[in-house]
DNA sequence: ACCGTTCATCCGCATATCCGAATATAACAA
DNA sequence: TTGTTATATTCGGATATGCGGATGAACGGT
């Protein structure tokens, strides 16, 4: 696979690597890949404010990675790509990795 | 592989996440993997300032997703993760299938 | 010791990002 | 239409992050 261009760069940091970026979208993603849920579910499930939430699961809904789906006066989301949450346990496994050797590493 | 946990979440975050939430240090990122270079060499390749390469190189160093060699007066970068590439690569994969599903929704 | 080269760090500034209360919107029921 | 529940959006303020000139530190050559 070639170097990505400037413009593929961009792309890939706007649309993923960004939306990765935060702890909270880390753990909405997990938490519905998990099970599917309503907003007030993930409210629920990670202890923050409705508004938190919202917003970026707009953030993950605009990049693609999770689906809205209306059901009645409730929105239920789900994971849209499971190779996202592959990605995600591989850098699981990397960090564990990655810990290991600073903590053997006596300078 | 079980939902990880408030620590992990925030060491996935710190340390790996957030390092490839930059798109100047992905770029670093591939053109290391294409062949470790000195700082001098990224400054030239990426048409880059100094400073801005070597605080970039100094996140990635710190994290353990590159490696720093010292060799007489330069030091020679390489990658020391060749997942996290591999990890990109499938990032770009799915992008062009985010961008596909973009395009051919008419609303 | 001095100098030139290479790289790391410091610092002030600009921008981006996150937060959450307040408010707006959508869907349904009575 | 009025009210209730569920979700989205707005907004101001706090924090984080990136930038790059200026400076410091490490190394090798003379």
């Amino acid at each position: 696979m070639a170097v990505p261009s400037n413009e593929e760069l961009e792309l890939l940091h706007r649309n993923i690597c960004q939306a990765v970026g935060d702890p909270k979208r880390i753990q909405i993603l997990y938490a519905l890949h998990e099970q599917p849920r309503n907003v007030n579910a993930l409210v629920e499930a990670l202890n923050t404010p409705q508004p938190t939430i919202s917003r970026h699961l707009a953030i993950l809904r605009e990049r693609g990675l999770v689906t809205a789906e209306r059901d009645g006066t409730s929105v239920i989301y789900r994971v849209a790509e499971p190779r996202m949450i592959e990605i995600l346990d591989v850098m699981r496994q990397m960090l564990r990795g990655l810990l290991e050797k600073q903590s053997s590493v006596v300078e």
